[in-house]
DNA sequence: TAGATTGTTAATCGATTAACAATC
DNA sequence: TAGATTGTTAATCGATTAACAATC
């Protein structure tokens, strides 16, 4: 596929996605309709059509709760803007950090969350705190209506069935592989 | 379950892990048989077990390329070591970076990263680089005989099957929250 | 024995794959 | 028309759940 190709067959995505090309075609039939037999699909409407439908033609503010090294690293990402993510807001419990600039953002302290959270209308917090803060924190940014929350710490958040919660933790990637490395 | 307990269900297993009793059990049976009827499991021993089985009675050698805010964070996490994971060496491409001091580890050279992974007897790299820098940081790696990899990069590496790939995108995990966000 | 909880089987569910008619 | 590739169906596979006999 030429870098300037506006068309692209279920066989090029799959292989830049690392999937098999039925899989593809599965997945993108679930949006309607939108390739052409013979030809393929178009690079610009089918983006289009997954911003539609993943909801991204809105824009979601996100609170970065920690402003650790990890919190930092996130707020510095540039990749989020792309897809309509924007990092409105980086807070911490640590007063010495207070102020600190990071990405253009002031550091602000924790128990501004709530306020901020309802100001800005944060939709997605991002939990980047030690585990034993996570739930305290998950708390905080429940209390203040957000639905959505990604947690890094290595814990298992209680949140109630309307609360949806992504969990990221290394040390289980870690483990996975270490699982593999065990067996080969 | 108080915290002193040595014993504990698979109910309350479940309820830790964020997961039903019936998942638990069925995937301790993967381990043998190692509850008791009528009480449960030996925490101790349980943990054990895990410990064998996912092979982290060996420690593990981690290198961690790319020493902006990610690889920093996770050179600092103090989670691994519990599980056998022991960070081994920093590396980054840009000289600046060369010499700091991250968590007790200098930051060393991109170019000494297969000498450094064959010295030390290194069997787990993470990518923390920018998305450009990530094959190329996976053939080094690869070629130093490196088969597991965990990528923190937004992309989809390039190996062979012998090779163990985790991957880690935090956008992909704001779309699922994005997309969850837009159906409420 | 009575109560509790495992280990395992069978049923269910959902996701992946293969295959091919539809159609550009 | 001939070639290519989608969209969809049916088959397969694997993972989750429910249920309960085994047994501490």
């Amino acid at each position: 596929m030429a870098p300037t190709a506006t068309q692209c067959s279920s066989d090029q995505i799959a292989e830049g996605a690392g999937v098999t090309a039925a899989q593809v075609r599965k997945d993108l039939s679930f949006l309607g309709s939108h390739g052409t037999r013979g030809v393929g699909y178009d690079i610009d409407d089918l983006m289009a059509q997954i911003r539609e439908v993943l909801g991204m033609t809105r824009i979601h503010r996100v609170a970065i709760v920690g402003a650790g090294n990890l919190g930092e690293a996130i707020t510095n990402y540039r990749g989020f803007e792309n897809w309509g993510f924007e990092i409105a807001a980086i807070v911490d419990v640590d007063d010495a950090k207070l102020g600190t600039l990071v990405n253009g953002l002031f550091v602000e302290p924790l128990d501004a969350l709530g306020a901020i959270v309802e100001d800005r209308e944060i939709s997605i917090g991002i939990i980047a705190t030690p585990p034993s803060a996570a739930q305290d924190v998950a708390d905080r940014l429940m209390g203040a209506g957000v639905k959505s929350i990604l947690n890094l710490a290595p814990v298992v958040l209680k949140t109630p069935e309307d609360v949806s919660v992504r969990r990221v933790d290394l040390s289980t990637e870690l483990g996975i592989l270490a699982y593999h490395l065990a067996r080969v």
